[in-house]
DNA sequence: ATGCTCTATGCAACTCGTTGCATAGAGCAA
DNA sequence: TTGCTCTATGCAACGAGTTGCATAGAGCAT
């Protein structure tokens, strides 16, 4: 149940609606842990009910209001609890390692294509990476500066930023591999 | 619903009962994708009655008798169904990032020993991986030829090698920061 | 004898996560 | 004016995944 502290983490960063945090879990957040607005709905509602999290109706012009979540003291002591649990390793879910398996019962030349779509996919995500790290962290427009909220931030997208090139490089690998197989899958030594 | 499809690989790889599939996806399946033997045996009774499976019933000595189950045409046919429809890039969920980003709230030091013990844990699968890579690839004793289904299988292990020591040069940097924070979080320009 | 582990299968209850749908006002374009 | 998108919140139903428990015979150690 990660998502609790998750939106935790999120609020205490900036206090937010259901609504904004939202899109940011499509964002910064979404890059190591994902979730719809309906999740993040219900879960707001269960940690104000637990008195997890403050909420203070906003009016707004122009637009629906909506309802500033932020962190109560019971909140920050739930997520320290948290942060002193030891937590398992996590275990991959990889659909696309287990179609590349199964291609040996198919045409392991059909996959090229779709292995190519996850390659692009992978190459622009690391692209936004690299500009947000950039623009936030090492470009010269980005804060100077020693804060620790910041250093964590820019550790874990250097995780992000590691994982997509780990992950093109390994994707390249898949296709070399499959073209081989495509190519001549009878005379070989 | 990878899970169906993950077991119709594994049974098309060899066939086995409910309890062997359990075994495996806590090893070679279970490195990208993960069941308990509960979603199993569960999955199997659904694929049963959808006809995408054989069952036959073996008779044991000096343990229960057991079913293996082994994939029918359907269930063939429905596995390239799947192969050639488009599936999403995996989003991660990685816990330990959602912690990293909260420490800045509480004590970063804190997070060292943690970190530490997800380091211990990846370091031992890249050895377990490294050790299969032996066994069962590139070693001298291992295999020879240019099995479709080995080569696809290896290149799948390569991706877990690679995740391994990029998980385990990020930790380094992860902990790297959690020890600058720790230092001196007062006396810096 | 008693308890422990291993093989082997399964039910019941629960939480987590996804999908579809609904409401509702503001702004904008054809 | 009709339809589309954006902000903003939510219900209902379903499917995926986890946890606890139960059964049962074989082998092994104390």
């Amino acid at each position: 149940m990660a998502l609790d502290h998750a939106i935790l983490v999120s609020l205490l960063e900036k206090p937010g609606s259901g609504y904004e945090l939202s899109r940011r879990f499509e964002r910064s957040i979404g890059h190591f842990w994902t979730a719809t607005h309906q999740q993040i709905y219900r879960v707001l509602k269960r940690m104000e009910a637990d008195g997890w999290v403050d909420v203070r109706e906003v009016p707004q012009e122009g637009r629906p209001d909506k309802k500033e979540y932020s962190v109560s003291a019971a909140g920050r002591e739930a997520l320290a609890r948290w942060l002193h649990e030891p937590s398992e390793p996590e275990s991959i879910r990889h659909e696309l390692a287990v179609k590349i398996r199964g291609a040996a019962f198919d045409d392991p030349a059909a996959l090229i294509a779709e292995v190519e779509r996850h390659r692009a996919a992978h190459s622009e995500r690391l692209a936004h990476y690299l500009a947000g790290e950039q623009r936030d962290f090492t470009g010269p427009g980005a804060p100077a500066g020693t804060d620790p909220g910041r250093e964590l931030q820019h550790v874990v997208l250097r995780g992000g930023i590691a994982y997509e090139r780990m992950t093109l490089a390994w994707l390249d690998d898949v296709l070399a591999t499959l073209r081989r197989l495509g190519d001549d899958p009878d005379r070989r030594p």
